[in-house]
DNA sequence: TTTAATTGTTAGGTGAGTCTAACAATGTAG
DNA sequence: CTACATTGTTAGACTCACCTAACAATTAAA
């Protein structure tokens, strides 16, 4: 089995792949926060491991075998979170950094019950889909309400990069995942958007909250 | 914070010290599998941590500090096992593995949460008790059923050295925590005991058995 | 297209935790 | 009280994952 080292490897070409597609020696440096000659070195043993296909100089590309590794890391992350909201009272703003930890236990039977015990979701608390049992993930249709034009009705789906401060800034404005979105205006200036908010209250974000916001256009 | 590694040497430190009271170098050797030398040299790391007294040729003795270090790790185990048992649905003989794998989440809301969903219990699905979030541990007041003689009336309160095989073999007798035991006989030979077992069904078992479990005289 | 910035690589070292081989101290039996 | 077995210690080496300093390759800008 991975290392729990490994699995953090593996987590963040994942995610890096998903945001950006190329992935070089830096991004990884950057995102894990580990010199970038350790991760030169620990791009090569992943090589030698199977999990990645690694040309000097050239972007990294996990294998087939790293896709799967990386996609159970992350649905052990995801069921967690779930777990930790559905079972557990937790905000969604508290369970990113505990889940952190429990993603790397062994023990596939505490995850398969907790999948059970949250009824099988296919998204996490912030609406990023859980990868299933086999590895395979379920691309969602969304896309980011900041590409939305005036007149738009949507629903929010979920969130690209949540982070803690993301999250706290959407509950003190009363936003959860399934609530509607009227688009009303966009400032031309810097991209802000007045929205109808559930159909009751206009609420004014920025360009940089708009980005971050996944949305599915409404039946 | 301790390492995973620290943390799983103080918690046999603190096992080994209530099993046998003088902890030597080889007795943590066996106990962890892992070679004397190695032993040695975390010995002197736990020592210049404060967590350890040593001395050259002498037995181990946790300090203070130690031994709340090592209640903690405990809590944090047994708090994980009765979650596991009661909110999770876990046998009480799948849940070992799973917690000495989450005791070493460095997360004190996850495991307070457990706590309370648990109703704040004083002693895991075992009979073993759980130190409070000082460290306290609460002595049991309980003996050995091997120690009780013939006409004794007792309950299980808990179990020494509960090991799977063990706990499949009281499954498998339908024998749990809270049950009486009358004593009928003790085979003068080799110890075995014969027991009423809640007041129904006479059982024999063998001295080994009996001397895990731990009994509380009936009022 | 030569320069500068970015990005990637090599070389060499550190600390944690482990090991084996060899030896020293302690304890137990005869 | 010597002899043997147990127990503990030292020395030296290995792996994993990390680091810094220095250098090389690639890409972007002037």
């Amino acid at each position: 089995m991975a290392s729990h080292t490994v699995e953090n490897y593996l987590k963040a070409l994942f995610a890096l792949a998903n945001e950006v597609g190329e992935v070089g020696i830096s991004d990884l440096s950057d995102h894990l926060a580990v010199s970038k000659p350790s991760v030169n070195g620990m791009a090569k043993a992943l090589q030698q491991d199977g999990f990645l296909k690694y040309e000097k100089y050239k972007p990294l590309k996990l294998t087939a075998k790293g896709k799967k590794a990386a996609a159970l890391v992350v649905r052990k992350h995801r069921l967690t979170e779930m777990f930790l909201v559905e079972q557990m009272g937790f905000g969604w703003d508290e369970v990113h950094d505990i889940a952190e930890q429990v993603e790397h236990v062994k023990a596939p039977a505490f995850f398969d019950r907790m999948d059970e015990l949250v009824g099988f979701p296919t998204v996490d608390p912030h609406g990023s889909p859980i990868p299933d049992a086999q590895g395979n993930v379920l691309e969602i249709d969304c896309m980011k309400l900041s590409e939305c034009s005036v007149g738009s009705k949507v629903s929010l789906v979920g969130l690209s990069q949540s982070s803690k401060s993301l999250l706290t800034f959407l509950d003190s404005h009363g936003i959860a995942l399934g609530h509607t979105f009227h688009v009303r205006a966009v400032e031309p200036f810097d991209g802000s958007m007045t929205m109808l908010h559930k159909g009751a209250q206009d609420q004014t974000f920025s360009l940089k909250v708009c980005e971050r916001l996944l949305v599915k256009r409404e039946a």
